[in-house]
DNA sequence: TTATCTTTGTGATATATATCACATTACTAA
DNA sequence: TTAGTAATGTGATATATATCACAAAGATAA
């Protein structure tokens, strides 16, 4: 992690082009007490960002790049719940149950966060409803596609679940048909839940059939109707 | 459905014993706001209070009995997310991200729900920061819950899963370590996400190592320290 | 009461996916 | 460069669980 130089720690809240949606709720006053409670840091890829069963003082803001949050059960045992886009906070979740993290935040991508003092954006939720509404509403997203991820992880086959996979960072991440996939073959495994080697057996199906191109990781979507179909029929 | 006569629609949200726990955070004046705009119902076992796809102006409060949270992918195929207990507030998840419930609701005891009203509930936290903090916190808590249970259910043979069910009713649900599971064998594989074959197999297996004692839909758990360690090394 | 429908238990078989084993390629560091 | 390590692809085999099939027991209704 690099924290930034003296002369930049206090960002400026008010004209960051990165800013959450939900501090659109915020008036300028109290954009200037973020600013003042906010600081930069910078992860290289592959870096931790917070770590399963941490306790921290702040919140976690991603501005730009991709984290995977993962967790470990026993040693070995990785899944990973998701990938995060920028412009989101990181494990809210954790913070207003028990503010004990649950999960593991990794960088997938050179990543930049911004740390926000707990007290400073809890006073905001106390205070400003609208603020502290867009957060219950982020976080309702947030599990309603994660509840949906895990059932259909849960009742698909391999085909269904890569195919979602591959759609998920086409549509939702990436926007686009070709991408370059930020995880490794053994973590899209976790990420679907499924084995490393059953997934590679059904890209290489995939390539066979001329769904999708793959070059590493390197992915070209080729027949989108017929991948969003194997994601529907499952 | 039943819905109470006249004389009773407008309950004392004031003097009600089965207030959530964010109501606490609510003043006099807010809780005779609330008062005016509850309105209770009955359902009997069985009975849909909610189905999935509707949409809807009032927040459904859970004062008495159990209730399933469930889905339907395609015909048949039925999930159950989760049984939710006395005293908790029906998908606020789905109220709060597009106000379209993504999942349904029923009955599995005699029920005893209050409809609130959606505008006057949103008014509560938009206005009062600690009533909407508690809401938060409590989908949060929510939240991570379903994600544990997914990851367990993902992770863990059938006899882990099947542990992890027990112990889910036995200590979360009714706090005995016997009781009258308020699921068919076929919804319990439904909760659990296997067949319902291979659930009454292994229940028979529980039964035969002298884990439980099984009499139709009364479970009593005879070897706590045992099933403990089946639904953690899973 | 009898008849019908639903739920449940259990054995036999099928099947999807994990695991194992190993070759190949890509990456890292001296 | 070379050696060593990690990531990946792919065939053979093992295995957990689903599916099928059917009997028994309960529940429901005429």
């Amino acid at each position: 992690m690099i924290i930034q130089p003296d002369y930049k720690i206090f960002s400026n809240c008010l004209t960051c082009d990165d800013r959450s949606c939900a501090s659109q709720a915020l008036s300028v006053s109290e954009l200037e007490l973020l600013s003042k409670n906010c600081n930069e840091a910078k992860f290289e890829q592959g870096e931790t960002i917070l770590a399963e069963g941490s306790r921290t003082s702040n919140i976690i803001y991603l501005r730009e790049g991709l984290v995977k949050e993962y967790g470990k059960k026993r040693l070995q045992e990785e899944y990973i719940l998701q990938v995060i886009k920028p412009h989101s906070y990181l494990g809210l979740h954790s913070i207003f149950s028990d503010n004990n993290n649950h999960y593991s935040y990794a960088a997938l991508t050179p990543v930049r966060v911004c740390y926000i003092d707990l007290n400073v954006f809890t006073q905001f939720i106390k205070e400003n409803g609208r603020f502290g509404y867009k957060i219950l509403s982020s976080v309702c997203n947030d599990s309603l596609n994660n509840y949906h991820r895990f059932i259909d992880k849960h009742q698909k086959k391999i085909y269904g679940k890569l195919a979602d996979a591959i759609l998920y960072f086409a549509l939702v991440i990436f926007g686009k048909n070709e991408f370059d996939l930020p995880l490794s073959r053994k973590e899209l495994a976790y990420l679907i839940g499924m084995s490393r080697e059953s997934v590679s057996k059904q890209i290489s199906v995939f390539v066979q059939d001329k769904i999708i191109s793959v070059d590493g990781r390197n992915i070209k979507i080729l027949d989108m109707i017929r991948l969003k179909n194997i994601s529907k029929m499952g």
